[in-house]
DNA sequence: GGGGTGACGCGTC
DNA sequence: CGACGCGCCACCC
């Protein structure tokens, strides 16, 4: 009665595992939950968002690094500051993905 | 019940 | 090299 479905589940398993100072991409995250072309269900997951307390959104970011323009959620400063605030560093919206790209076998 | 859209990503023309 | 469409899933009308 919970789960409406296990591809949102995954969804928020995963974006939940993301740690401290890390951020990872909606493909990423669209491939561990399944598929790739998850991509979209991906944002739609994140953009309901219904434990923003245990699902950092702020730590996803498109394939580009860039955070999106509709994150919006409290202003798009809101999530660079909480990035930068962990020791991410965000050039003009953009994350080193070769630098902060959160890795699952690496944890 | 059916159709359209969306916080993306990739393939093909 | 540039532009366009497609695919997947879920939610809304």
């Amino acid at each position: 009665m919970e789960q409406k479905s296990n591809t949102f589940t995954q969804i928020y398993d995963i974006v939940r595992q993301i740690p401290y100072g890390k951020v990872a991409t909606y493909g990423q995250i669209a491939e561990l939950a399944g598929n790739k072309r998850l991509s979209r269900v991906v944002g739609y997951a994140l953009h309901v968002n219904p434990d923003p307390d245990g699902i950092p959104c702020y730590r996803v970011v498109n394939r580009f690094g860039a955070v999106s323009p509709a994150f919006a959620f409290g202003g798009e400063n809101r999530q660079i500051g909480l990035l930068e605030a962990e020791g991410i560093k965000v050039t003009d919206g953009i994350v080193d993905l070769k630098q902060y790209q959160w890795s699952r076998r690496s944890f």
